[in-house]
Order: structure tokens, then C-alpha cells, then sequence
DNA sequence: AAATTTTAGATGTTTATACATCAAATGTCT
DNA sequence: AGACATTTGATGTATAAACATCTAAAATTT
């Protein structure tokens, strides 16, 4: 369903307006199904959002603050979606040589698991989107939300 | 900051993925920015979305269940929500006569006042964007995002 | 070096979402 | 009509975001 029938309005004020209410809504749908698809995992966007950070360092530790840095929602509280993640077992605190304020986390081998695991599932997600956007239109649409973004001091 | 730059990404598996990526962090973006603007005024933009809609009904009592209808997030619990609004005065319960199941809500005065005010200052951000896109390219990217939209079942 | 400011992270509280369950009212089926 | 199913809304609980505050450590200033 298109977002002005999701939202049921008959008309917007301007295409800008119509195009903000498009993107918290189409962002809002595309996080359902992310959070479905993690779900038989027991998993959260967000706590797969922390996970694939730490996949990218490839076993090289990273600072809670640089994850935070790192995160979709900026807002994010890190400290505490890493406490979920250690509870789990999937990832482990470390002490920052450093920076004794610093806290490195890394992924646990069965974090490691599971995350490869959870990013084949978001890769085929990912994949499956080729069929619905060709390259040349999710360049276009990236260029005009990033104008927004860059807009924003 | 372009969203590859906020989540430190230096590359991308298929631009349809950045664009996923780029959704989510612009709709994370632009609920901070309307969260800053009611914030003085003691309203979410979860809020508003439910005094934007009353004030559509112009007066018009509509069931709870048509306002979770109309939502942007149509996971919102609409039901606490209203709870906060009937707190603050905003909104009136009225027992639905064709429907007892049904649970009316409709603006109070003060409700209505500063629903106004609200709508005013989120038209004039809503203005502001006309600067960032224009209309043509606005609804080509709504276009491309409901796209996305009409294909979920 | 001592004082001050900034940074990193944890934590408490409020608000909202995700999901399950419940009761009452309505709709449907036989 | 009576049994069963669905709808509407409220509510309980877990997760996460928003915001403020706190401690310790590091950086900067004087």
C-alpha cells in the first residue's frame, strides 16, 4: 500500500511534505521486517545493528563509543544494547588499554555465529530489494535524502 | 553528513542497500529534528500525529481504532497514547453510540488551540524543505520508496 | 603541578514500541 | 436463538529511545 493510503490522506500540502511522511513511514515498515526476520533469532534490529559493527572490525576490538558513532539511530544507548548482547554471551567487555575510560567490546566465537548467520538472512532481504529498485533510482533517491542530511549542521 | 559518512561506511554491498540504510537514518534524522520543535510545547511527534489527525476530523468524533488507522508508526499504541493527551487536557472520550465497543475522540478547546500553534510551526519546517528538494524530485523519490510500500502484502 | 574542562561510559526515569492477553461488544453461522 | 468467532480497546511486560545525572579518567588551562 502507498504511504498516502497507509496514512489515509487525500492530499499533502507540497511533495516535500508528502515525501518526509513517506520516509518515517516506509522507515517504520522496513524495520518491521527487519525485526521479523531477526525475531526467530532472538535478535533485534538494533542489537543486529551493534552486531554487524562489530563483524566489520574483524576481531579487532572497538570502543562503545566508536560503535555508538557507528549506529543507524544516533540516539542509540549503546551501553545498554550491549548489555543485552553480553548477556547473551555474543559479545565480551574488555579493558582499553589506552583509554582506561574506554570499554573495547568484541564478538564471542558463538557471537561470530550467529552474527554471519543473521547476516546471510539480511543479506537475502537485501538482495531480494534488487527486484523492486534498479541501481540507478536507489542512487537517485540516496542523493536526495543525503541533501537533507548534509543539510542538517 | 551524508549517511555513508554518519555510519562510517566506506562502502555499500548494492546501492539498493545504501538507500535501506539511508531510509532509516533519515527517518531517524528528520523524528529528532520534529521532536526539538514540539519539545518545547510538551508533545512528542508521536503525539502530534494523533492532534493532526483530530484536527483533520474538524470536529468530527473518530474511533480510536480509525486513528491507529491513520498512523504514521501503525504500531503505536494508540490507546497510552491518548491516555497522555487526555492527561494533558488535549482530547475528550466519548462513548461511541453506534458502536459501544468504539471509543470516540474528539479536540477539546485547549486542545484544538494548541494543536494550531503546533501545525504552524511543523507547516513553517515543512516550508523550509521546499529549499532542500524540489517537487519533482520529491515525488520521484516518494515514487521509488512506495514502490517498496505497495509490495508488502 | 593544581585546577578546570571535557570525554567515556553507566545508570535512573519517562516515553514509546512490540507483543501477548483479556473483557466486552458485535458479527456470523447453524 | 444459541454457539462460536471476530473486533475494539485496555492493560501487563519486555525492549528501546530520550534525556538528565553521575563517576572516573583524560585533556586542557593557568
Amino acid at each position: 500500500m502507498k504511504t498516502s493510503e497507509a496514512l489515509q490522506m487525500a492530499s499533502f500540502a507540497s511533495p516535500q511534505e508528502q515525501l518526509v511522511l513517506t520516509v518515517l513511514h516506509t522507515a517504520s515498515g522496513l524495520l518491521s521486517k527487519h525485526r521479523m526476520l531477526l525475531k526467530p533469532h532472538g535478535i533485534t534490529p538494533e542489537q543486529f545493528n551493534i552486531l554487524r559493527i562489530l563483524r566489520g572490525q574483524k576481531g579487532k576490538p572497538i570502543a562503545l563509543r566508536d560503535i555508538s558513532n557507528r549506529m543507524i539511530d544516533k540516539n542509540s544507548n549503546t551501553s545498554r544494547l550491549v548489555d543485552k548482547l553480553l548477556a547473551k554471551g555474543l559479545v565480551q567487555r574488555e579493558a582499553c588499554p589506552a583509554d582506561r575510560r574506554r570499554v573495547d567490546i568484541v564478538l564471542t566465537a558463538s557471537g561470530q555465529q550467529i552474527t554471519e548467520a543473521l547476516k546471510n538472512i539480511m543479506d537475502r532481504e537485501m538482495s531480494s530489494l534488487e527486484d523492486v529498485w534498479s541501481q540507478e533510482e536507489a542512487r537517485a533517491a540516496i542523493e536526495v535524502l543525503d541533501r537533507w542530511n548534509e543539510q542538517q549542521y
